[in-house]
Formats: structure tokens, C-alpha cells, sequence
DNA sequence: GATGAATGAGTGTTCATTCAT
DNA sequence: CATGAATGAACACTCATTCAT
């Protein structure tokens, strides 16, 4: 028997991106994304259940992804603040350089498909991420409020200003990225 | 005929929010949207050109709604941080009470056909929350940085805070939005 | 408004028992049903709520059509075994004029669409029969046996007679039909 | 090796009814069929040239195999009534034994696969049934009428009555077997 | 102005079958 | 021999929209 193709796979979850990316989460049928990937619409499930649990695997893909380029390069010996702007760096870099996942990731995130996500599985990659926030508030570093709105003001942003459709003008500088991680920070910090 | 007609649209759009937030926006269709305004499918024709301008009509209400009531119950001669505060905390009252519309909004947002709504409509609404900003800098109050990221600091969060779907678990209490305000305020203040 | 056309509701039902007829139950598809018809087959969807509700409909139909021709020519004062031979004979006589609709009712009753048939709007207009039926019970000229067991000895076989896949090499003179009423009538007679 | 082969034949002849029974035949897919019994959809190419070929197969087997059933238990000495009876309470205990084999009989013999059986593998099974028939009309015992509608009133209510489909109420008693052979027999003697 | 009937084009999905392994 | 991957064609059904009334 044939053996399932890794490349095709890929190709895929490739396709599905780039068609999300130019025509919207609404209009990107199964049809259109298999045609983009070179593959048969019905080839597309051999490697998924259906269209939904497709797109769930993406999302879920794509958010472990982030969060391993995030939680590269520090050590646990360092300040805080530097292990955090370190994450947030490495963060919003991996999202400039994949601007097209975000198009897929925030319609994904503001559609019910996104109510269905397992997010056991996402979850315990942005752990390291969780513990130095809880070490800024026992260090007495950063607020001790709800851990939800240290990620609105946090996390969110950097995903929005890296969103091509919501910050499409702004060209960002060096300088840009250290005064809007510096205002991130200065959310946060007591 | 003419106080039919507005009772018609008004059903419409409050149809068409509902069922895209029940449904999600790519499953909204218009039969099931003029089935929950009570209409036939045909009517919805003579409101709007077609489907797509009927959800930018909606999205452009709604944010002129929002805009509405974040600039009421200050005056000019009030700090600028009050001001502020006041905007904000009227927009995320106005968010909480009306949470379905951010369904809709953050759906719409994502998708492309935000990109083809005619923002002019909308942002005069929005010029007294930017003057004061503005005025803020001038008087060093607030960092002197891209407008973009004062929004996405201090604005965005608002909205993403009272997001059913991404702030779904968190309950808010007066403590907590006072909290909130503080953090976007900590975040654009110099 | 445009409204509901007779005429298609009509050639819509015939072209389902012609499709059904030339191809099967299991190969019978909307699209080759619509194109018999002559309408696009999401016009089938305004006349039926799905293919399901078409075929029931039609059974329902031809049931009930079947049932009216049987009972006609009669009145109740005659034997009971003349009532029955006219009753068999009306009959046997609309399924050879519709033979067409055989291979569909047959189809359709050993398929599982038949355990999702309303009897309740069918089994009216069998009364007739299942009263004359019983005064022969009562007068002591039938067999008093379980109701089941006349109707698979005197009706059933009215129908299998008739049916052109079971019986095709049998042409039926007016002997022959004689000679059928004459042994359905000596297996259920005392 | 030929063992095995065996296992997976018989394992697909009976997936097959199985899944037939439960969905119907319009609804029963190789793929459905191959999970049933447990083999790839690919294998069931290597016994079967294809789908079609497959129904046919089963529905002559079972066809034999019920001749088989009948045609056992009795000497040609007998007369011919009880030799006929013999044969018919066989059958009928193999039916009833066997219900599930009936849905898939039934469905299969108003389908179009039908007229493409090869009838010349099964009719020599059924030989001795047409003999002591026509015994029965040369001992003037029988009615000498067309052999189909002997067959009309004799054999096929022994099918129609063990069908749960249609008789699905009735439970059978030692007795009401017995009044079922006596109807079928008075339909058909002299 | 308001409607339900009507539809071509499209939806997501499954089909029977083939093929490389 | 046996398989799971692969697919073009078909499936039942829904879409946004138009049109006669």
C-alpha cells in the first residue's frame, strides 16, 4: 500500500492558510483549499475527520508553534523583565515573519470553531511563559491581578500589532518594537 | 409605511446579529437571517444592495453606536486621564451590555470585509477620543509614540476584555475594570 | 410573488417513479430525478423538505391512490365474496394500468424509508376492506385467522401478480385473472 | 492460507447482510461494508470483481442454501401434500431462523441487480419442488394453472410472512404455522 | 414595497474503484 | 494476498440572488 505523504500534508495546511489569508475564513471551502494544495477535494480526508477538525489542527498547530519560538532563547537565571521581553520578542518576530498564520489565526479565534479547540494541548507549550508572569507577581515585579487581563495587555497586543489588516500601516522600526513592548511592560508592572 | 419600514430594518440587523453570533459568521446565510427577522429572503434586498453590504451597514452602526457612548459625561476642561477613563469605562459598559454585537464585530473585524468598509463614516465619530489623546501628548502626559499603538494598548483591550469568547471565564467586578482602565492607562502614560 | 406550480409538484412525482423504475431505488439520485422533471433540483427542496420526505410522500400517495381505485363498484348489500372479487380486481387492475408505481412501492417497502412511513394517513382508506373482511369472519365464510395471514394469502398477491420484475413472463388473460381471485379466495375462504 | 481466505469471505458475506439489514441497500457502501468486516475496502476487490458482483454472489447463496433447507426431510413415496408441506415449513423455519437474510433477499429481488442474476445456478436447486408440483397437477391434487401463480401463493407468502419488515407483529406459534400451510395448500389443491 | 418560487453555482462529504507497496 | 492512500465523479443539499406577481 501507499504510504501517507508528509509533503501532502503539509501542502495542506499550506493551502488552507493562504486561501483563509486572501479570502476569509467564510468563503474558503474545501473545494478551493484542495485545488490550492494540488490535491483532490477528496484526498483532503485521508488526513482529516472534516473541514472543522482541518481547521482545529491548524490553530492548534500554528499556536504551538508560537509558543515554541517564544520560549527560546533565556535562561530561568535571568530578571523577569528580560526572560518576558525575550518571549514577547521572539513572539511577535515569529508573527511578523508568518503575517499570513495570524489572518488564520484571528478569524479562527473569533469563530465557534474555536469553542470546540482542545486547548489541553495548546496549553502546556506557553507554560514556561505562565510561570515567569507568577514569579513577577511573587517578586513583587508585576501586578497581582487576574492572569486574564495580564494577557490582554500583554500577549493580545503583540498579536494585534503584528495583524496585517489591523495595524496594516505601521511600519515598525527596532525602535517601534522596544517602545511597544516597553508600554506591554509598563501595562503589567507595578 | 415608513414606521413598518424602520421596524423591518431594525429586525434585520438585530436578526443578523444573533444568528451570526449563534452560527458563526460563515454559516450566517441570508435565508436564515431573514427566516429570524420574520421576512422573506427577497426583502432583505430592498434594504440592503446585497449580503455583504448588509453586514457592513451593521458593522458601521454598531461602531458608530460605540463611539456614541464612549463620548458622552465629560467635559473638555476635565484632566485628560479623566476623560479617558470616562470614555473607556462608558465603551466597555456599552460592550458588556451589549456583548452579542462583539460577536459580531470581532467576526467582521477579521474577515475580509472589513477592508472594504468606508472607515470615513465611521471616524469623525471617534475625533474627540483622538483629540484628547492628542492633547495628552502635548502636555507629556501620554507617550509621544504611533497612534496605532496607543489603540492597540489602550483601546483594543476594551473590547477584548468584554469578548464573550476570549474573556469568557472572567467575571468582572467594579475592582477589576478599575484594574483594567489602570493597566491601559499605566501602558500609554509616560 | 411567483406561485406554487400543480404541474411541477405533478412531473415531479412521475419522474421520481420513472428514474426509480429504470435504475433502482439505491441509484435514484436528486440530480437525475430533477433532470427527469425538468427543474433544477433545488426545486425539488421548495416542493419537498429533503429526498426522504419525497419518496414517503410519493408511497403515501400511490397507497392511498391504490386504495381508492379498490373501492369502487360495490355496495354493501352484495355476498361478501363478490365485494372482495371486485375489491381484488379493481385492484389488480390499477397496478397493471400504474405497473410503473409496482416496482417503486415495492422498492420502497423493503427499504428502511418504509419503517418512517406515516401509516396513520394510509390505513383510512383500507377500512372498507378490513370491515367486509370481518363480516366474512362473522358469517363464518372466511377463515377466523390472524388478519396478517389474509392479507399475505388474498392482498399481497394481487400485488406480486402484478409486478413486472417477479412476474414479468406472465401475461395475463382475463382467465388467468379469474383463476388468481378464485385461489386467493380458496386460501382464505372456510 | 485457504483457511484464512474462507474466514474472510464468509466474514464479508455476512458484513455485508449485516450492514444491509441495518441501513438499507441504497445506503450500504463497500467502504461500510469492508469496516464491518473488519477487512480494507481494497481486499474485497480480490474476491469480488466489484460491488454488483458481490450482491449477486450473496443473494445466490442464500438462495441455494434456503433450496437446501427445503429440500430435505422427506421421500418421494409420500404423498404430495405432505411432502409440499415438509418443503414448506423447512423454508419457512430456515426464514425465520435467518430474518436477517430476508431484508437483504427482499431488497435485493426489487432491485435491478436482480434481472441480472444468473438465475441457471440457483433454479436446479429448486427441481424438486417443480417435480412433486407437477405430480400433484397429473394426480389431479394440484390446480393445473401457470406454475407463477402456484408459486404466487404457495412459496412466496412463506417469505413475505417470516419478513420482519412486513409481518413484524405477528409472532408465530406451532399453530399458526400450521394455518399458514393450510392457506397456502388450500390456494393451490383442487 | 413585499413576497415565495425558482435556480445555477456552489457547499461539505462519500462513492466505487485503482494502485503502489 | 492484502492494504491504506488516492481520486474523479457523484452525492444530498444550501447558497445568494432574481423575478413574476
Amino acid at each position: 500500500m501507499r504510504v501517507k505523504d508528509e509533503a501532502k500534508q503539509k501542502a495542506l495546511r499550506e493551502a488552507t492558510i493562504k486561501v483563509v489569508n486572501q479570502i476569509g475564513f467564510a468563503s474558503s471551502s474545501v473545494a478551493k483549499i484542495a485545488k490550492e494544495a494540488g490535491i483532490s477535494p477528496a484526498t483532503l480526508y485521508v488526513y482529516h475527520k472534516d473541514k472543522d477538525e482541518l481547521l482545529c489542527d491548524i490553530y492548534t498547530d500554528i499556536k504551538i508553534e508560537l509558543a515554541r519560538a517564544m520560549m527560546t532563547g533565556f535562561d530561568h537565571s535571568q530578571p523577569v523583565r528580560d526572560i518576558l521581553k525575550r518571549m514577547w520578542l521572539n513572539g511577535f518576530r515569529y508573527l511578523i515573519k508568518h503575517r499570513h498564520y495570524l489572518s488564520f489565526i484571528d478569524q479562527f479565534a473569533n469563530s465557534p470553531f474555536f469553542d470546540v479547540v482542545d486547548m489541553s494541548r495548546i496549553e502546556p507549550h506557553f507554560e514556561p511563559l505562565i510561570r515567569v508572569i507568577q514569579r513577577g507577581i511573587e517578586q513583587k515585579i508585576i501586578k497581582d491581578v487576574h492572569p486574564e487581563l495580564l494577557k490582554v495587555f500583554a500577549v493580545r497586543p503583540m498579536m494585534t500589532l503584528a495583524n496585517q489588516r489591523q495595524c496594516g500601516g505601521f511600519a515598525f522600526s527596532e525602535e517601534h518594537i522596544e517602545e511597544a513592548f516597553r508600554m506591554a511592560w509598563d501595562a503589567i508592572r507595578l
